[in-house]
DNA sequence: TTCGATGCAAAGAATTTGCACGCCA
DNA sequence: TGGCGTGCAAATTCTTTGCATCGAA
């Protein structure tokens, strides 16, 4: 209870990164400022273009090489939302955990949070014949824009 | 509470293809048919390959085209199981329905049914700002064998 | 006979890999 | 200085599209 009301995440990560024993870079500490400033997932290629508008481009390659890391040391969690490519995004451990719903017509992501599925989930994780790590919920359908 | 325990997905495919205005092919009766033997999601080239070795072989593009009809027509539901390519999984009205866990060492997939989860998105479903048409959740972690 | 369904091959899109160079420790 | 991090470009993999042909109605 004692968490602020969000949890630093880029300082966190930066712990964690220099723990694994691996040297920082300009590409990955511009990749995980961009991470740390947004608040839902981004595919590999919306990032890029981020990057690329800001002070420090990164190549593609290397997106996709840090997405990679981060994810391996769980500071980021890749999200397969439908449709086509994959997202990343911060794992927070405050109050910022949420899932998403997809618009199938415009393919709109907007996240919402909800206590009695992670309740449920809680509960499940403990019987199914598995160590559950993560879990990924999306919610399929119309948004009100598309729904009409 | 009259259907039985595994509702016929094949023949209501067919009675939904039919009144779909479409005309019926054996590339994609051979599709129906594979799909409804199927207990759990298979990727469109697990599919191409069983239908090699069956007596109706049905090519690649026309797999993914097929899919792509029965996924509009609400007869299969896409699923983005994490790791890499999508599958597909006939949507079946009885007991049926089901959700999946997937161990990211070795990439298993495995179904799991809950109630209280479903219950939950339920409920859930009524308040978030989009009409739910279908729901999609996987739980990552380390399976029994990859967790030793 | 007609027009959609299907097969084949090429195109596209996202992601990964190989290799040379630059920068952090 | 040595070796990992990064950029560039080619390679892979999954999926889609173009077009000629086959087959259902």
């Amino acid at each position: 209870m004692s968490a602020t009301t969000i949890d630093d995440w880029a300082t966190r990560a930066r712990g964690v990164l220099a723990q694994s024993g691996r040297r920082s870079g300009q590409a990955r500490e511009a990749l995980l400022k961009l991470l740390d400033s947004q608040t839902c997932a981004r595919s590999a290629l919306e990032i890029e273009d981020a990057l690329r508008q800001s002070r420090r481009p990164v190549a593609r390659a290397s997106i996709y090489r840090i997405l990679e890391e981060f994810e391996r040391l769980r500071l980021v969690q890749k999200i397969q939302v439908g449709q086509d490519m994959a997202r990343y995004e911060p794992i927070r451990s405050g109050e910022g955990h949420h899932h998403h719903l997809v618009c199938d017509s415009c393919g709109t992501v907007t996240p919402f949070t909800d206590r009695g599925l992670e309740e449920a989930i809680d509960k499940l994780s403990r019987r199914v014949p598995m160590q559950v790590a993560e879990h990924e919920i999306v919610l399929h359908g119309a948004c009100r824009v598309c729904a009409g």
